[in-house]
RNA sequence: GUGGGCGUAGCUCAGUUGGUUAGAGCGCCAGGUUGUGGUCCUGGAGGCCGCGGGUUCGACCCCCGUCGCUCACCCCA
């Protein structure tokens, strides 16, 4: 648009109410079921040095070659608007030495530069957890069934889980090599992009949707198969507590993430009731390099990371969630008299703990009256002249059909009580 | 970054082979009911037809450009 108006920048949005609700919805959600594990809330900055993501999310990932919003500052500072929410948390961990395990909740805006399209954003806004300094298999299990029970919360239902273990840096670094030898056999079956890239990153080939890939990397070298003890006995652990919790999972062994930090497990949430280009509504996985690429103690860690787009889209998909977006007040206060006896009326209510809206500009007592239908309120107080000169206030129950009969007038003194009594019994 | 579709009222959309005052539904405001909502009736406000240029006697309509939205590829959340 050119006419001198500004619109928000491309892949980006406003939400605003009703559908602001959902996210209200959602937030709260996930803030309750965070606490309950037992996770505080960080806020730390949106915008980080370019170095803190380079290095751990990897430089040759795409979201680090060609998404990021990198930028001067003023002094000269290199910096970078976070894409995703793990790096600067260990950041702040590594920053701050608390105590171990910490647990750690976010919900911040995450920005990509790609090109928009359904259920993907330059700026998007994600939810997760992060625990650092231990690599018990139980705080795996935990960070997962955090994620499937607020997934449930929120009204999920049609959504899967895949789990895999990348393992360490050694036992990793064995299978890349088997596989770039497997792949190295069979470079003209792969996909266009793979048969020129496949040797940068071999395990992004794992990740390719192409079928020529596919058929390749099925019959390939399989991840699981080159676990240290160590490894496979920590992955283990962890899908024999996932059973005992019973979550639904199924072992994914070309399951690899697009960020190079993770090692040992990874795991990700996919909806059914979305197409398979925006289907991830979540994952995460265990990171134990990352700290000390930030240049820390060496420390395990794990999270998981959501984003509420997806969420709100996936549970939109599955037909949940409409209801929520209906506010409504408990009380609606109608006032007349043109002496705005309404202020302490309203004022009054509201800090016995009620929901309250009321009218404004002098309007009419049948606008007024249209507004406080269209508010939900159960009860309408109404102020008028008649009203004011007996020291009254008229009660009326807007749900009841028979109205006329249930319209009372109470004193003053009384409405707050009258009110309690009506909403509260 | 590449390609497809689409930009008309606050919202969802009509708009004939190019023809002069651009429409509907919903929403909003007012009145019918001089103090009473949910139904109904009547009236009203609200549009540089995304923006710029071109063709034409004449453009919402055709052409070019541009910006934006949207979808797909890639990758993800």
């Amino acid at each position: 648009m050119s006419d001198g108006t500004f619109q928000s920048p491309v892949g980006t949005h406003d939400v605003l109410g009703p559908e602001s609700r959902l996210w209200e919805g959602v937030i709260a959600t996930f803030a309750q079921w965070a606490y309950r594990y037992g996770f505080s809330l960080v806020i730390s900055p949106l915008f980080e040095d370019v170095g803190v993501f380079h290095r751990g999310i990897g430089e040759a990932s795409d979201v680090a070659k060609k998404e990021m919003y990198v930028f001067e500052d003023r002094g000269g500072r290199r910096l970078a608007l976070r894409p995703e929410g793990t790096a600067s948390v260990v950041r702040a961990f590594v920053q701050h030495h608390p105590t171990t395990p910490w647990r750690a909740w976010y919900v911040t805006p995450a920005f990509r530069y790609e090109r928009p399209q359904a259920g993907r954003y330059r700026q998007h806004h994600q939810l997760g957890v992060e625990v650092l300094g231990s690599d018990d298999p139980a705080i795996d299990v935990e960070v997962i069934a955090l994620a499937e029970r607020f997934y449930r919360a929120i009204g999920l239902r049609r959504f899967r889980l895949h789990v895999n273990s990348m393992g360490h840096a050694a036992c990793r670094g064995a299978y890349v090599e088997v596989l770039k030898v497997y792949l190295a056999q069979h470079v003209d079956e792969l996909c266009d992009e793979h048969q020129k890239v496949w040797s940068v990153n071999p395990l992004r080939v794992l990740d390719c949707k192409k079928a020529a890939c596919v058929v390749v990397t099925v019959a390939g070298p399989q991840l699981p198969d080159y676990l240290c003890d160590a490894c496979r006995e920590h992955f283990a652990a962890v899908t024999q507590g996932l059973n005992a919790i019973g979550i639904d999972f199924a072992v994914a062994p070309r399951l690899v993430r697009g960020f190079d930090y993770y090692t040992r497990t990874t795991f990700e949430f996919s909806s059914d009731a979305l197409d398979a280009a925006q289907n991830a509504l979540g994952g995460g996985g265990r990171y134990d390099q990352l700290a000390e690429q930030l240049g820390g103690e060496p420390t395990s860690g794990i999270g998981f990371g959501s984003g509420i787009e997806r969420l709100l889209l996936a549970r939109h998909a599955e037909g949940e969630g409409e209801a929520l977006l209906k506010r409504t007040v408990d009380v609606f206060v109608v006032d007349t008299t043109g002496e705005d006896l309404a202020t302490k009326l309203v004022d009054d209510l509201r800090v016995q703990g009620f929901a309250v809206a009321r009218a404004y500009d002098q309007r009419s007592m049948k606008a007024q009256m249209k507004l406080a239908d269209r508010s939900g309120a159960r009860l309408a107080l109404l102020v008028g002249p008649q009203e004011r000169a007996r020291g009254e206030v008229t009660i009326r129950d807007l749900r009841s059909a028979d109205f006329e009969q249930t319209q009372a007038s109470v004193a003053r003194d009384a409405v707050v009580d009258a009110v309690i009594q009506r909403l509260l019994k």
